[in-house]
DNA sequence: AGTAATCTTGACTATAAAGTATAGATTGGC
DNA sequence: GCCAATCTATACTTTATAGTCAAGATTACT
C-alpha cells in the first residue's frame, strides 16, 4: 500500500501545470528542470495525464501542458485512479488467489470487507480533493482537510 | 497506492491461524493448501509474520505456527506496516526526488500534506481493527466498519 | 521551404517485487 | 542413532514497475 512514483510525480506535474494558472502552459524541459525528474521521465507522466483528459498539450513552437478544466473541476481521486488504479477493486481478489481460481473464501471473507473500507476511507479525502485544493500552500491546505466530514483527527499527526 | 501481494497473502495467512484458536497450529504444507499459493512462497511470508512478531513457530515434528498473542492484542495496523510499509513516510519525499535532494517544495508542500491526510484516513481503519474482528464472518465485518468513529458513511459500497 | 522548439510513440534497459529452489537446522518418535 | 516432519535461510528466476533512448510528427516563425 505504497505511492507509486507514477502517482507521486504525475500529482506533482498537475500542480505544476495549475499554478501555471488558466491559459498558462508549461514544456516537458520546463517540467523537468522543476520536478529534477528527466525530459524523458517527465514526458512519459505527462502523457498518462493527458490520455486521462487531465491536461491538454499543444505541439510546436510556443507549445506546451495545460489544464484541460478550471483547478476546480479536477477531482484528484480521478487523477489517482489515472496515474495508479486502486487499493480494492472488485478484480483483485480474483489475481491474488494463488492456484485457486478465486480468494479460498471468497462467498465470506472478512479480509475483502477489510479492504473495502480502506478503500472508502481513502476514496473519502481524494473524492473530495479537487487541485484547486492543492493549489494552496501547505498551510491552508492542512485547514481544509480538516473540513473533510468524517475525518475529525486528521489533525493529529499535522 | 496498491495492495501488495505481501500485504494480501500476509493477512489472509494470520487470519487462518487466528482460526486455528488458542493454541491451535498451522503448518507451512496447510498453509499452502488452505491459500493456494506454493509451500516455498506460503513459508516466505510467514517468516515475515514471526519477524514481525505476530506469530511463534515450533519446528520439528508436530511444529507449525501459533498466534504470538491473543487475536485481540494484534493491530492490524501493526500487521499491515509489517508485510508492506506506510503510503506515506517522512523518508518519502526524500526518495523521489529526481536528482535535486529532496520534493523542490518540500518547504512548502501542499502534495505532501495531502498524503498525511490519506494515510490518517487509513490509519483511522487499520488501527481500530485487530485480528480478533476479522475472525467474524464478511457479514459482522461489514457491521463492525460502520462502528468505526469518523467513518460513517463507510456503508455505501458494502 | 527551412529551421528550431515542441510533443508522441514504441522499444529498450535497470531496478524492485513476486515467486521458486535448495540446502540446512530442529524436534519428536522409534 | 536414525528418520521423517517440520521450520529457516539464502540464492535464484520471473515478472512488473521505473526510467531512458531514439526516431518521428506538429507548429510557429522567417
Ligand atoms: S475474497 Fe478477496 S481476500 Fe478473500
Ligand atoms: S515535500 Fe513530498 S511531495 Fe512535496
Amino acid at each position: 500500500m505504497k505511492l507509486s512514483a507514477n502517482e507521486e510525480y504525475g500529482l506533482r506535474c498537475l500542480v505544476r501545470i495549475g499554478y501555471a494558472g488558466e491559459g498558462g502552459s508549461l514544456t516537458i524541459p520546463e517540467m523537468s528542470q522543476a520536478e529534477g525528474v528527466s525530459p524523458a521521465y517527465a514526458a512519459k507522466i505527462l502523457r498518462v495525464l493527458r490520455k486521462g483528459g487531465f491536461v491538454k498539450a499543444a505541439r510546436g513552437k510556443d507549445g506546451g501542458y495545460t489544464l484541460a478544466r478550471p483547478a476546480e473541476a479536477i477531482v484528484i481521486g480521478d487523477v489517482m485512479d489515472a496515474l495508479g488504479g486502486r487499493i480494492f477493486e472488485s478484480s483483485f481478489c480474483d489475481s491474488h488467489s494463488g492456484q485457486a481460481a478465486i480468494c479460498t473464501r471468497s462467498v465470506d471473507c472478512s479480509v475483502r470487507s477489510l479492504w473495502r473500507a480502506v478503500q472508502v476511507a481513502v476514496d473519502q479525502v481524494l473524492s473530495k480533493a479537487t487541485l484547486r485544493d492543492l493549489l494552496q500552500n501547505e498551510e491552508e491546505m492542512n485547514t481544509w482537510v480538516r473540513t473533510i466530514p468524517g475525518a475529525r483527527g486528521l489533525h493529529v499527526i499535522q
